[in-house]
DNA sequence: ATGAAAGCGCTAACAT
DNA sequence: ATGTTAGCGCTTTCAT
């Protein structure tokens, strides 16, 4: 008796499988599993339950994605997972998915439009019900989700665009009062590490600093566009460095520069905070750990993310689109000049 | 004239939509969009491609799936995608994945056992074509795997264990050559800092260091255990800067706790490497920017990715269970003593 | 070279 | 309370 003698399918069990064993129809199945949309008797039910264990049964999730139009699949495209900011996004827009019964696809685009491109069609012909889109472009094109009807919800989207659902965070006001924080300090030549965007667009970060800037009336400071990137900050800050004019502080676009513009400086010699300041945006777990500790604008990524999920689920049952604008928070550290444990 | 007149389907396009604009059956649809397994007519071809554009058909993945058995997608179970090391997997996976056609479901189990055996049941239901899965666990329970019929790999399985198929890093012959490295700088009081593992098991890292230690005839150093972060780094630093015998140098298991351990160290004001050296364990990115730069045991994570997926195909082909442990390389810096260009 | 049709596993409207 | 059954969109064997 090695074999439960009355049948062996080949394949894995189907419901098919669980109704015959159970003595039921097919339709009470589902009902069990589902828990609707009809009511069992608890008999009944039990005999079910017995067989779905006995057997071992799963129900194939291909087949109710088909039946249902829906794969209860969420798909979200960032441009590197290893990115720490990213990273920590891709995290928190998993246990928001997974809290709402959904499952997480995740590609990378590598800052590339093509391969961006192609993750979002990839996305579209699996039938995820929504896709997250942290694009490289500020205004990425939607068409292959429009036209398949697919759910989407901009990240990283820190300006309103009309029709756009979208989740950001005020980059703007988040710089300038790391800027003004800088400024208190009495710095009156701060400089500017920025990101360099794939089109061009003007980072809102950018804005910000210049706008403590005037508000101050003080003189802009130098800038020094790199990329995204430990090494980029690495060799923005050494531009600075070696600028006519050095500034005695420095606003990064991101903590990955500022850890690139800690080493330049630390290489140079150049003491933090001592001889030149430094704030950064993200506020990122590495953040915390620089030496000086990092005073940084901190996202609210858990918050975004779950935003952003929602406004999926919210755009499959027909909602306006929406855009949420989030505050950040300054961090403030040691890197700024703020007296730490040890200054 | 602001309908293409002959039909407005409701739902998206179908191949039946396809095949009725292009005056075809489904099948030869089927053969056009997969190049096979007929062959058809150029002219018809032609047809149908100009169909599908017309149309801006796209096929159903669910269906397919349905047919076909296969999702053409694999699942990852990591514990922390915030974590660098994780995350640099993820995408590596991920990159492998694609390349291959594959999509990639991430899920995080927070380092909790239960979220990981719910991952792993999610996706085996979601007909996933393999799992790649860094357990909690030293030995996880993979019945659900079994069960369902789905491949699947060990990630970070270091050890050897029979019928397991895994890919991983040679933890003790890494973590020795780093011993030996601090040893060949004259250190003879080499403390471990070693983060805490589920189950219990003892890391292969922490044999690689004894091991080093034993060879040179030194006496085992101090032993600091703590949770694989910074914070968990920075706590065990203080711990062995506070030790009886304070070493003068520290092997840790992570870059993430040597990141820790740098701060214990700097906010005690102990020179790097001059009081203490250091070296650790992952090659992180993080780890290049540190200050001082961390010597480090890299893993071939790209090579480990590439091995997992082409794993899961292979064991798709009914292959035989297959471990590859990987050989680390010592990545040396300046945290260990030697002359960086600013020693 | 092309087409007809069976059926993958599931859901739910419609019987009974 | 339970059963019957028609598809969901696709692939592919077996005709033609």
């Amino acid at each position: 008796m090695t074999t439960p003698a009355t049948h062996t399918p080949r394949g894995p069990t189907t419901r098919n499988d669980v109704a015959r064993y159970a003595g039921v129809s097919t339709a009470v199945v589902s009902y069990v599993v589902n828990g609707g949309p009809k009511k069992v008797a608890p008999a009944t039910e039990a005999k079910v339950q017995d067989a779905i264990r006995v057997l071992g049964y799963r129900p194939n999730a291909a087949a109710r994605a088909l039946k249902l139009g829906s794969s209860e699949t969420i798909g979200l495209v960032i441009p590197d997972n290893s990115n720490p900011f990213f990273s920590l996004l891709a995290h928190a827009v998993e246990d928001a998915a997974a809290e709402r019964g959904y499952a997480l696809v995740l590609t990378n685009s590598d800052g590339n439009l093509a391969k961006e491109r192609r993750s979002v069609r990839n996305l579209a012909a699996r039938q995820v019900d929504g896709v997250l889109l942290a694009s490289v472009l500020f205004d990425p094109d939607l068409e292959d989700l429009e036209k398949a009807n697919i759910p989407w919800v901009l990240l990283n989207q820190d300006h309103k665009i009309a029709g756009v659902n979208g989740v950001g965070v005020d980059l703007a006001a988040g710089a300038q009062a790391a800027v003004q924080h800088l400024i208190g300090h009495g710095h009156t030549s701060i400089g500017l590490v920025m990101g360099t965007n794939v089109g061009n667009d003007v980072d809102d970060r950018e804005l910000g600093w210049l706008r403590a800037l005037e508000e101050a009336g003080l003189a802009e400071g130098p800038i020094a566009r790199s990329s995204f990137t430990r090494s980029g900050g690495y060799e923005a800050g050494k531009r600075l460095l070696a600028a006519a004019t050095r500034p005695t502080a420095i606003f990064a676009s991101s903590d990955m520069q500022a850890v690139g513009i800690l080493r330049a400086l630390h290489e140079a010699g150049v003491a933090v905070p001592g001889d030149i300041a430094l704030a950064s945006f993200d506020g990122s777990a590495e953040s915390e750990y620089t030496w000086p500790a990092l005073t940084t604008v901190e996202q609210p990524v858990r918050e975004m993310a779950e935003a952003a999920v929602e406004g999926i689920l919210k755009a499959r049952r027909k909602g306006e689109p929406q855009q949420r604008i989030f505050p950040t928070t300054l961090r403030v550290r040691q890197s700024c000049g703020c007296p730490g444990v040890f200054a």
